[in-house]
DNA sequence: GCGATTAATATGAATTCGCATATTTTTCCC
DNA sequence: GGGAAAAATATGCGAATTCATATTAATCGC
């Protein structure tokens, strides 16, 4: 009962033929996200933040006094979530809400001086971060995945509003798609 | 005090010139793989499946019978989340677990006729959906698209575990990358 | 071979997230 | 102008997700 069989098993099957995940679109965007953001993500949380806060900061500097609906779509969370982030943040003293005069439901926010100065410090170095992976990558094929990426967005909208024109679409992203 | 200036104001601001968070590398990877996803994880879920059974499916049509952490990191969740969702799988009759004999730390997790019937179903529904994608953006976007997503990953895999090479790589994703 | 260390998975508590819906304000239509 | 429909946000609750750690098995050093 001892030693029958010492030989090493290699059960680590290299499969480079690829299966359907290795070369499925959906999955290489999401990992490829995944994996892009791990790095900065965790700088984000030394920072004592979370992502989805940080999210927020960077929506805001890019245009300060947002609303709600027009922040969650752009940061890509559902509206009940951001109202929560939103109540945390400012708690902390990073954000607070106004109501809009003209249209008293609207709730708009706005970043606060220590806000401002988180996020404008972080987009920072998430555009220093962002140059060390272009510059892997090469400028060339980066602008190239970049539009790409958008064109995606342009294309795969549509799922959430049918041909969802005007008022509601995230303005950077309409931008430069042709 | 009634009708003092009527005028309508346009509040909404179309910066073409975006910010930043319209042109970076990050957001657009995420804004694209939600907006990419929307549609099919729609689908997934009228089937009943949440997305995340959805991966683990699809990765064990890929290779039955894998790891729960190599099936954690290729389905892109934590190890405890994927435990708990191959219970419930489990529960559904979708899949099975068998300790490895070799290694008995081990669990692997295998597909139930089921499990297989559905997952090969989703993964066709997949394909098609992907190509219904590919060919709106192009054939050659498309692949050049997928190519730098792999490079992407390769470049930015690293901040998880320095360079991992060998037994803990995501085998498909190490294949075709130059 | 025996104890210490490491690896693989599971478990439990705390938080986040998302869905359905309530609430408040505005707009539309008659 | 008054009431119905719509829009914007908030709230409550259940499920999902994470984090820290427990548990079990294998490997390493001696």
């Amino acid at each position: 009962m001892a030693s029958e069989d010492d030989r090493i098993e290699i059960d680590i099957e290299i499969d480079r033929d690829a299966g359907f995940v290795g070369d499925y679109l959906l999955y290489l965007l999401a990992a490829a996200s995944d994996a892009a953001s791990a790095d900065f993500h965790a700088h984000v949380r030394e920072q004592g933040l979370r992502v989805p806060e940080w999210r927020i900061l960077a929506c805001l500097c890019d245009e300060d006094g947002q609303m709600v609906t027009q922040l969650a779509q752009l940061a890509l969370m559902e509206q009940s979530h951001l109202t929560k982030i939103v109540d945390q943040m400012a708690t902390k003293g990073l954000v607070k809400r106004r109501s809009d005069e003209r249209d008293r439901r609207r709730v708009r926010v706005y970043l606060t001086a220590a806000g401002r100065v988180l996020g404008t410090g972080l987009v920072k170095k998430a555009r220093e971060h962002e140059m060390s992976i272009v510059s892997r990558l090469g400028a060339t094929d980066a602008a190239r995945l970049k539009a790409a990426l958008k064109d995606i967005h342009a294309i795969c909208r549509g799922g959430d509003d049918a041909a969802g024109r005007a008022s509601s679409a995230p303005a950077e992203l309409e931008a430069s798609l042709s």
